[in-house]
DNA sequence: TCTGCGGAGGTAAACGTTTACTTTGCCAAA
DNA sequence: TTTGGCAAAGTAAACGTTTACCTCCGCAGA
């Protein structure tokens, strides 16, 4: 199984001791930077030693008596998806800031595969598990997720949300529901009537609670009507084809929200495929505002979750867990961010007897 | 500095071996799936033994005696960048399988930063580091990376290249200079000329060998021009400011040619503000074909380098170089993909004596 | 009956750090 | 001169595994 690579002519914390003349706490003292007085001159010794032998202290080492890895796991549903690479990356600036290294970790929102890394990360003695992606709604596969955490908490583990979930844990949120209801109520008041709604995967929570957002709005309005909705997976194939359903049920749609950036692609993708004109005769919104979000076309209209600092967020909730200190649960603020993607519908209108 | 977390009351495999009334060898045995022989009934104790404790076996304490800690280290230019996110999705679905961890780190291309993380993976003693993002060109810079790797390499460490780098190490390099000068060549055989250029930091090597491929191409039709050059950040930001220079120009420009697609979108955004037609006006392509590049308005012509691919080769090549085979380096074919952003240019010739 | 062998299990020494607990001087105060 | 205290260093026991050896036992072959 494990390929026994040959041991290396190790040159440990032994090594540099005998080099400098010292013992080996002394050279820990020193090059662990430990608060116990050493003279400048032994200082002096060990460092030249540990250079001279082009010597690095073994993490795996350390980690194994201080019983901390200063390494915390991102379970994100996929790397290559813009929004959690964003994430991604606010988590690993902060993190880096303070030493800790970032795992990353893709899902693919499958609950076997996610379990699995999960054990994995708990194995490895992570400090800390962010759970970036949203929870799946599947009632074993929490169970699961329940019992690895809560063992895993109480061992002094760390865990972070940074999208709903089932499981109860300290997290930043931002507020899915508002800016999906915010959204839709911008449409309506542009004056829109019949927006479709793209949705994700109805077991990832993240999206059943930006549809509520969206319903409620448009319950409110008077104008809900179920056969506006339609999902599909959260990546711009998803998008395209739930948008090609929703038009082809030939319901006057004149706009279309997708509740995030990358399905609200994949409809601008099959709108243009069907020369049909951006915000002229079809508005399109997302959600999320990624990078590319600005750049594409004249703009996609959307709501801001400010990937990269919920990342930041996040990271930092987890260094005041691990710090002992008591990590309140933030709900950062969305925002909506209007760009060339949504306009007043036409003022004619295609049906008899407006 | 480090926070001192209680030590947890550790279930350890000498818990285990007490519980199931065995020796931490036998334990060891049962769960590490040695090839000692262990009776099915003893196995099946210990088994029974480890799930009530719920145990879990220190990956960090095992790390520490089989010198390996089944974790590698990737370092890219930005997670958050599509084309790094979905190259390291493809190594992390490989290394997963094999039971692989990945690291991420996001250098920023900074030469400071990226040494930073190669002392960490080093100190994290990773069992490999794969080098995603194209070298930097700073002697200072490479003295030291290679003084880094070499000192890796010799102590069992394995290094292994997914784009140019000065530093030399087995290598999967999707073929640069061939997709940049059979782009450019496919521009001027649809007839355009005047070929601006939209180039990536001169100090990052894959921008520098792309420019090559461009210029060489130029030269071969007799059009180079170098004022037709202009260089920016890999970003969108960055290609939409080099493109408004070159446009400032007033060349008489009729194709972009950006060595990348984030880039390429800053091109068709700063294009749109400007009200110019792509490809009517300006046709614009890319480099890298990152998923987005379908979805963007009628989709962005660009070099295919099967970014996911490129991960899972890489991955390939660093596991059979941790078995001790031998690594060949390998040049997987990039490919030329025609999309809607370019066109032949206007027939009409708005200069005078055309 | 003896020998040898192989299966099943145990013992204990690593692996490379940190750190609680000494020890050793040295100096000031009594 | 003793005592106490403190700075600077050393000793050795962890941390949680793996694994090279060793032991024991039962059984087949001579």
């Amino acid at each position: 199984m494990e390929q026994p690579r040959p041991r290396p002519a190790g040159v440990s914390i032994r090594t540099v001791a005998e080099e400098a003349g010292v013992s080996t706490a002394t050279v820990s003292r020193v090059l662990s930077q430990a608060d116990h007085p050493v003279t400048a001159e032994t200082r002096s010794r060990v460092l030249e030693a540990a250079t001279r032998l082009k010597f690095r202290p073994s993490h795996v080492a350390r980690s194994l008596v201080t019983c901390s890895t200063r390494t915390v796991g991102a379970i994100v549903h996929d790397v290559a998806d813009p929004y959690f690479g964003e994430i991604l990356r606010g988590l690993e600036d902060t993190f880096h800031i303070a030493g800790y290294q970032l795992i990353a970790c893709s899902s693919d929102r499958d609950a076997e595969r996610e379990l699995g890394y999960m054990e994995h990360l708990l194995s490895q003695r992570v400090d800390a598990i962010v759970l970036v992606g949203g929870g799946i709604e599947d009632d074993a596969y929490q169970d699961k997720v329940a019992a690895l955490l809560d063992d895993y908490r109480e061992r002094g583990g760390v865990v972070v949300l940074l999208a709903p979930n089932a499981y109860d844990a300290p997290s930043v949120l931002p507020d899915n529901w508002a800016g999906s209801s915010a959204m839709t109520e911008y449409l309506i008041e542009l004056g829109h009537r019949r927006i479709g709604l793209v949705g994700g995967p109805s077991n990832v929570r993240t999206s059943a609670v930006r549809e509520d957002g969206y319903r409620h709005a448009m319950q409110r309005a008077g104008i809900f009507d179920p056969m506006l909705m339609e999902s599909g997976r959260f990546t711009m194939e998803g998008g395209a084809r739930a948008t090609a359903q929703l038009l082809g049920r030939h319901l006057d749609i004149t706009a279309i929200f997708a509740v995030n950036d990358l399905m609200a692609l994949g409809a601008l993708k099959y709108l243009a495929s069907m020369e049909v004109k951006v915000p002229d005769q079809v508005s399109v919104a997302g959600f999320d505002d990624i990078q590319i979000a600005e750049f594409v076309g004249s703009g996609l209209t959307t709501v801001a979750v400010g990937t990269f600092a919920l990342g930041q967020e996040g990271a930092h909730l987890v260094m005041r867990l691990l710090a002992g200190q008591s990590g309140r649960t933030a709900a950062p603020p969305v925002e909506l961010v209007i760009r060339g993607s949504t306009a007043p519908p036409v003022a004619t209108d295609r049906r008899a007897g407006g």
